[in-house]
DNA sequence: GCAAGGTC
């Protein structure tokens, strides 16, 4: 009898490890095979829920009346991205030659709803030759030969399938009939569901708080206290408040203070030791926080370069997990890789003994903790050729890793109180006496006064008032939300929650949605339109509060605005996987909510005067960043305006005759120039060409002409200035050093000579060569943004590398026959002359003196 | 044109 058995993992990594567990080494299309075991794996979910138009092709059309759909049987297909894997695994279950088929999809709900769909969808109904794998261990060989030993009963997890399958149910629910009900009523696309809804409510919440905040005045006392034995500012305080939210107290209590006479004594000095645990290892959340905050990376770009790691660079674990622990299984394992790394990092890893890892370091080994993961950490030191990028997400796994065996930081907390005037003042100090794991991973220090030391004073000691200020501070309001603080407040919204035991819920690992989810929520969001990221920031936008304002004013609907209701349904779901609940009930509540919330929002009345507004900036296109606030700047139907609230800078749409395309002003607002442009048309019906500039004319950005640009009206290049910037981007891609040294080391030439060895001009930068032009390799904004560049053809003639050089030395071409596409040929040579400013312009030198009306200039900036 | 959950 043949014993093969089938494992079906998640994922094609973990079938690797399985494979090498086992000793299974032939590869096949979709799946490994050896004489015991075959092995497969599917790549997440291999089947979905059915759309609605998959029932009836009839549900295509988004309609009121075709509401709430609701299907008495949900059914399964086959994703289209995966169907191949999924024929794979479907053609080896059915085969009668194994033995058993092992379960071996991720410990958690989804891993079995995973499993369980696939299964059902291949039409595989015996389950008595099921068995589940089952562990949250990183799965080194020990532990997957270990646990291969103790497969389950695949019934054991029936009821967790259960949880998973009302989840996706009442996801589909929720989703599919909300968002047609809003999106048919308004009559553009509102989304709406479980996990979106919240997290944009509180994005639209904290705008609100932003916008409508007052800032209140208040007033603090500053003493600068002098004594032979160092100095200390002491703040004043009474009953634990520092702050004085009267003026006028504040000022009569300065007055006295500046007429004391007598010296401050110290009333009391205390000094307290602490030590502080290292911080656990990275989730994926906590990590892409850090990179958030440190280096500004947005979630998904975190999640991208981390899954590069993993899967191509194969020195992470793997990163979608909300484990911040390792199984004790990991014991070996650690020891591993802390030696591979001290020989590859000696500066983050000398400070650890991998022989000293023990077991009894509950925060790094702690089987409770694990979930369907373990936490995130380095495999080993990172291969040659990654990038910087990756270094840094690299670098910052790997220092939270090696600080997690590190002794505890220790440091002494002081507490100054000195006596002046009658009345207390106090100073904090943090001094660290072991930094132990911030010698390998530093966080800033959030209070700036606890840097100072604060000098060896005793009780009684005196010291005189050097300086005594009375400070103005205005309270502010909660900062916008950024990737890092957003994703904080998904992982854990408890403080938005009133209600007990649901705070208590977000406390433990439930959040708003999942780790593997939520840096594609915040990208669903902005692609609907419902939130914007600047920079760090990500601000609702007015479509997102419209939509927020509306389904709060609704009795039903209001649910899904509030995260208490996405904890609720998570609790029903956990008391459905323990047994705890009656089957069946939960989806009913589902339904009777959705048909509720459609009848609702189908009678609802709207204020569509509002919508319209918050829709037509919403759904305006974004041309650049306004130069004067910031913030985005849109195109409305006649003009490209600023929707920063109270700045009026815009650009509009036809000037002087011409039309300014979409990236025209997207330029103008990049390069703050652009230009020159043929057919503009003056008053005077002249037509003319010139170049744009915004610059600050009284006080106030505006868009002008600018005619320095353009003495030649037919000479334009005849590029645009975003096919400029295009191919400025190419040839930084492939930089290919024109030809000359490195820059030189005199003097800027802003004395107007060209420089002599062939740099660019203006910087001194190298002169790189693109499709259309030879310019500055400086181009980049964060290098200086240095226009210069000189055209490849000019007026029809192309230029040769020997011309740009020559050009570049400041010397005259010899004469070409130019071929303009209008007027008549011409000959001619160039030099690069200076112009205003530190500028350059090709200066075009007929050798017929008749030409002289073409003497003319091209100027060497994009 | 729609959800959220996986993985790539």
């Amino acid at each position: 009898m043949d014993m093969t058995e089938l494992i079906l993992t998640e994922k094609h990594s973990v079938a690797a490890d399985f494979a090498k567990a086992l000793g299974v080494k032939t590869k096949k299309d979709g799946f490994f095979e050896g004489e015991n075991y075959v092995i497969t794996w599917a790549v997440g979910h291999l089947v979905e829920l059915y759309a609605p138009d998959d029932y009836d092709p009839g549900l295509k059309k988004w309609r009121m009346e075709t509401l709430p759909l609701i299907p008495d049987t949900f059914k399964y297909k086959p994703m289209g991205k995966t169907l191949k894997q999924f024929k794979t695994i479907k053609n080896l279950v059915k085969q009668s030659r194994f033995s058993r088929i092992i379960i071996a999809t991720d410990a958690g709900r989804e891993g079995e709803v995973i499993a369980r769909t696939i299964l059902l969808q291949s039409g595989v109904v015996d389950k008595e030759r099921m068995v589940r794998f089952w562990t949250s261990q990183a799965l080194v060989p020990k532990v997957v030969r270990a646990t291969m030993e103790q497969l389950q009963p695949l019934t054991h997890y029936d009821r967790l399938w259960r949880a998973g399958y009302y989840r996706q149910v009442a996801d589909w629910l929720v989703g599919m009939n909300l968002t047609r009900a809003l999106t048919v009523r308004l009559g553009d696309l509102f989304s709406v569901g479980r996990v979106q809804t919240a997290v944009l409510a509180l994005l639209a919440q904290r705008k609100q708080e932003r916008e409508t905040f007052v800032p209140e005045l208040f007033w603090l006392i500053k003493i600068r206290f002098k004594s032979d034995k160092g100095e200390w500012t002491g703040h004043w305080f009474k009953n634990k408040q520092t702050r004085i939210t009267q003026k006028e107290t504040a000022r009569t209590l300065h007055q006295h203070l500046k007429q004391e006479t007598d010296p401050g004594t110290v009333l009391s000095l205390t000094k307290e030791k602490k030590k502080e645990p290292p911080p656990l290892l990275f989730s994926l959340t906590d990590l892409q926080q850090e990179a958030n905050a440190r280096m500004g990376f947005p979630a998904k770009k975190t999640l991208a370069v981390a899954q590069s790691l993993y899967q191509d660079k194969k020195c992470l674990s793997y990163p979608r997990t909300d484990s911040r622990v390792l199984g004790t299984t990991s014991l070996n394992l650690v020891r591993d890789i802390l030696a591979k790394c001290q020989t590859a990092y000696p500066d983050i890893f000398a400070g650890v003994d991998p022989q000293q890892v023990a077991l009894s370091n509950k925060r790094v080994f702690n089987d409770a903790r694990l979930t369907d993961h373990h936490a995130l950490i380095p495999f080993k030191p990172i291969p040659a050729g990654a990038t910087p990028d990756e270094k840094k997400i690299f670098d910052l796994v790997c220092r939270r890793f090696a600080a997690a065996f590190h002794p505890h930081c220790h440091f002494e907390n002081t507490h100054l109180i000195t006596e002046f005037g009658k009345e207390t003042f106090q100073t904090r100090g943090k001094v660290i006496l072991e930094p132990g794991w911030r010698r390998v991973y530093h966080i800033k220090s959030r209070n700036k006064d606890e840097a100072e030391p604060i000098p060896p004073l005793c009780k009684g000691d005196t010291g005189t008032p050097e300086k005594i200020l009375c400070e103005e501070k205005k309270t502010t309001p909660p900062p916008d939300y950024s990737d890092a603080l957003l994703l904080k407040d998904m992982t854990n919204p408890g403080r938005y929650v009133a209600e007990e035991n649901i705070k208590k819920l977000y406390r433990g690992e439930i959040g708003i949605g999942t780790q593997s989810t939520r840096a594609q929520i915040i990208e669903t969001l902005i692609r609907r339109n419902y939130i914007e990221r600047t920079g760090k920031r990500l601000v609702a936008t007015d479509k997102g509060i419209y939509l927020i304002e509306q389904l709060k004013k609704c009795a039903t609907s209001s649910v899904l605005t509030s995260p208490e209701e996405t904890a609720r349904w998570e609790m029903k779901l956990n008391a459905i996987a323990l047994g705890e609940a009656p089957d069946g009930q939960f989806l009913k509540e589902i339904k009777t909510f959705v048909t509720q919330a459609v009848g609702e929002l189908q009678t609802k009345v709207f204020d569509i005067k509002k919508f319209s507004q918050a829709l037509s900036r919403a759904n305006a296109k974004e041309v650049g960043k306004c130069p004067a606030c910031g913030n985005s700047v849109r195109e409305l139907p006649k003009l490209y305006a600023c929707d920063g609230t109270g700045c009026d800078f815009v650009i509009w749409k036809r000037m002087a005759g011409k039309q300014i395309s979409p990236k025209m002003a997207s330029n103008l607002l990049k390069f703050r120039k652009s230009g020159p442009f043929k057919g503009f048309i003056s008053k005077k019906k002249k037509r003319f060409s010139a170049g744009l500039v915004i610059n600050k004319v009284d006080g106030k950005w505006k868009v002008n002409f600018d005619f320095n640009t353009s003495k030649a009206p037919d000479t334009c290049p005849p590029e645009s200035p975003l096919h400029v910037a295009m191919d400025m981007g190419i040839m930084d891609m492939n930089e290919t050093p024109f030809k000359t040294p490195p820059a030189l080391s005199h003097e800027p030439s802003s004395s107007g000579t060209p420089d002599k060895k062939g740099c660019c001009p203006m910087c001194k930068g190298k002169i790189i060569e693109g499709k259309t032009a030879f310019g500055c390799s400086n181009w980049r904004p964060e290098h200086g943004n240095c226009r210069f560049v000189i055209w490849k053809e000019i007026l029809g003639k192309r230029l040769t590398e020997k011309n740009i050089e020559t050009l570049l030395q400041g010397k005259k071409t010899r004469a070409y026959v130019f071929k303009p596409l209008k007027g008549e040929k011409f000959k001619a040579a160039l030099k690069m002359v200076a112009t205003h400013g530190n500028a350059f312009a090709i200066q075009i030198l007929p050798a017929d003196i008749k030409n002289n009306t073409l003497h003319t200039q091209i100027p060497c900036l994009r």
